[in-house]
DNA sequence: GCAAAGCAAGAGCAGTGCTCTCCTTTGTGA
DNA sequence: TCACAAAGGAGAGCACTGCTCTTGCTTTGC
């Protein structure tokens, strides 16, 4: 049985993940320039030495956590969209955006991590792809949802666009028209640039209601995907 | 006479600006978190302690590179601007905005450390407030003219957030009605979430013909702001 | 002409990531 | 059951970092 397989196994394992957990704990007092390895080490009682033999290098341990961080900022946006999963897709939408700016201010240095400047000399491999995907997969579904149900408005798409743009939507959601697929790109990106924004002080005396300014951010990058007003579902709001 | 006014103040102006010519290219380099005070030194080929007679810190040289990196920002923001003033409200937007995007491939670390993850235990100091507002000045300047020109088209504003757009406006733009200030505001902020996208990396595998995707993108946000078609001219819509 | 201020250089401190060697513990196959 | 290989831990050490302090030298202003 894999379970009795080894007290050495299961060391390995919790002792990985002590070493996570101490190492997001530092990440989120000080921020990911400021992980220390031998710092974690010291603070596990444990030689800086021996912990290569569970992360080969700092940026491993980075990798890590940012697969963590992309999990962790994923599931928190599911289920905030779960939890309104019968309502119209604007509200879905608005509920997933907000999900996200949440996560990012109880999570300022892990959102750091993941959509800030990347680490130099680190190039993020293939495997935190999925994880990744996570709130795009959402964003796409909520659109995809509203254009089976009431349809979308169709927006116009330049002739210069028009190639990338069907690249995209065989690559993203070839169910969807590539117009929209577009703006649903632009609009994931440009939620990000809000989130950023506030994150990183750049609203610093200039927005003060943070939340009801994004309340009302989020709604418009809803109606620019084609998320129109109530609409759908029992007339409510 | 202040030119003739000794040998040794020109010196420390030349070391100065050489310290931070350096320092700049090995930003540009490797960027801000490989950026080192010796490493400098070294190159320039004086002792590192001499140069804390120049920056007190590393975090004050920083300091130095990020306004410089401001107002080299709005300065190829305000070019591009000059270059197609005479043209209608939504070419001179997405003129703006492409110039910073422009800037910011061009300039990849030094974008970072102005718009990207703050350098911890750092906060800006209130000088760079001014050349950081450049290109925002320039983005209102432009929607400013629309306004006094054909008119914009007046958003709806939920009651929750008047009184925060009403402030914003009184703050940037005492003569815009606080329903464009705050879509301008947002938009401001997804500009650099396109930006910060491509840039750091989020779009691998997602667009392609980013050059293309940027500018539909910065259309939509020119229209999220009411800057609507070609327009132009004292025509009237 | 001379004291004061400005500047350069070197040594040194405390910290970093990472490697190498040595030693102990553990699991396994004969 | 026992020998042997693999895995893990600990310490020393390398090359680097930001920064400080002391020691001299040079330029400047009175």
């Amino acid at each position: 049985m894999s379970s009795t397989q080894g007290a050495r196994a299961r060391a390995r394992i919790e002792v990985t993940a002590a070493i996570k957990d101490e190492a997001r704990r530092q990440l989120a007092a000080e921020g990911a320039a400021r992980l220390s390895l031998r710092a974690v080490a010291r603070e596990l009682g444990m030689a800086s030495s021996a912990l290569y033999r569970y992360f080969p290098s700092r940026d491993d341990l980075l990798t890590a956590l940012i697969i963590d961080a992309y999990d962790s900022l994923g599931e928190a946006a599911e289920a905030a969209h779960a939890a309104v999963a019968d309502t119209g897709p604007r509200q879905r939408w608005i509920a997933v955006c907000e999900a996200v700016r949440g996560w990012a201010l109880a999570h300022p240095h892990e959102y750091a991590l993941i959509y800030g400047t990347p680490v130099p000399g680190y190039t993020a491999p293939e495997t935190t792809v999925p994880a990744a995907a996570r709130v795009g997969l959402l964003l796409i579904g909520i659109v995809r949802d509203a254009h089976r149900g009431t349809g979308l408005a169709l927006p116009s798409l330049p002739a210069e666009l028009r190639p990338e743009a069907e690249r995209m939507a065989a690559d993203l959601a070839p169910d969807l028209p590539p117009g929209v697929v577009t703006l649903l790109v632009a609009a994931w990106a440009q939620l990000y640039g809000l989130v950023g924004f506030e994150l990183f002080g750049q609203f610093h005396r200039v927005v003060e209601d943070r939340e009801a300014f994004f309340r009302h951010a989020a709604g418009q990058l809803a109606q620019g995907v084609g998320l129109v007003y109530p609409q759908q579902g029992p007339a409510s709001r």
